[in-house]
DNA sequence: GATGACCTGTGA
DNA sequence: TCACAGGTCATC
């Protein structure tokens, strides 16, 4: 996905399209696709006769409740998936996968009462549907960051600072591309412990990742930020003309300045 | 914490 | 054929 712009796109997209049509039908023909214990079977035990009544999100996360005590049932999009309602696919084209619609890709499918469907397509099988998930294992959602939140993040953690804004346990939602951009928005190094930033330097970042999001959720999704034209191997700083630097910082491809990012 | 594993499509 | 991809998980 699928950051947090996609999931909330997704999320807006079922809470519009999905809701109180009843569902008749459970196709999870790709079993593998089920995780943490769900069944093909226990999915059809479950869902036909009920409805979704809520759409949730937490970072890259949907939770959609069912109603009486019917499941939660959780979506997750990994790196490729999109959620279909009907025909109508959810956000903007991806990037880094194909936006095909290929009757194989379709790993879950509900059908409802009024001949439609809501379904998850998804190429590379990176995602996953579950049921009842914790969802507190998910740290604080990066679209509500408060400041404190945020610095409690990056205060306890020695690790480089890219790697604590995409850890989903102490930040929910924030992928490679919105934590480069946000990092690079800040004027700080990737590779920097979390923990040397300066009471300055968390507010920063805290206001900045705040303005990356709705910036980019204004312009279609996490793909639109300012780096991403620059984001190929030999791409210059769009801000200041140096070449950027490539490496991996906490095990993702990263892009940032040398020279203004420190 | 860094690394490799999971899986599959795409483009060089 | 290879490197690489908007994600997460277990394991050294």
């Amino acid at each position: 996905m699928p950051e947090i712009l996609e999931a909330e796109t997704a999320r807006l997209l079922i809470e519009k399209r999905a809701l109180n049509r009843e569902i008749i039908s459970v196709d999870a023909r790709d079993a593998w696709y089920l995780k943490q214990g769900l069944t093909p079977r226990a999915a059809r035990a479950a869902l036909p006769g009920r409805k979704f009544v809520a759409a949730r999100r937490r970072g890259k996360q949907l939770f959609l409740d069912t109603d009486g005590d019917g499941p939660v049932v959780g979506f997750h999009l990994g790196m490729s998936g999109r959620v279909v309602i009907d025909d109508a696919a959810a956000g903007d084209p991806l990037l880094y996968a194909s936006n095909r619609d290929v009757k194989d890709w379709y790993r879950f499918s509900l059908g409802f009462a009024d001949g439609g469907q809501i379904a998850l397509r998804d190429p590379r099988r990176l995602g996953a549907v579950v049921f009842d998930a914790d969802e507190d294992r998910l740290g604080p959602d990066a679209l509500e960051l408060t400041r404190d939140q945020l610095r409690t993040a990056v205060a306890t953690s020695r690790a480089p600072l890219k790697a604590v804004i995409m850890d989903q346990h102490r930040i929910a939602g924030l992928g490679n591309l919105l934590a480069d951009e946000a990092l690079w928005r800040s004027d700080l190094d990737p590779a920097r412990s979390a923990n040397s930033l300066t009471a300055t330097e968390q507010a920063r970042l805290h206001r900045t990742i705040r303005t990356t999001l709705r910036t980019l959720g204004r312009r279609g999704g996490s793909h639109t930020g300012d780096l991403m034209v620059a984001r190929v191997p030999g791409g210059m700083c769009p801000r200041d003309g140096a070449p950027l630097r490539r490496r991996t910082v906490g095990g993702r491809t990263t892009y940032s300045c040398p020279v203004h990012q420190v």
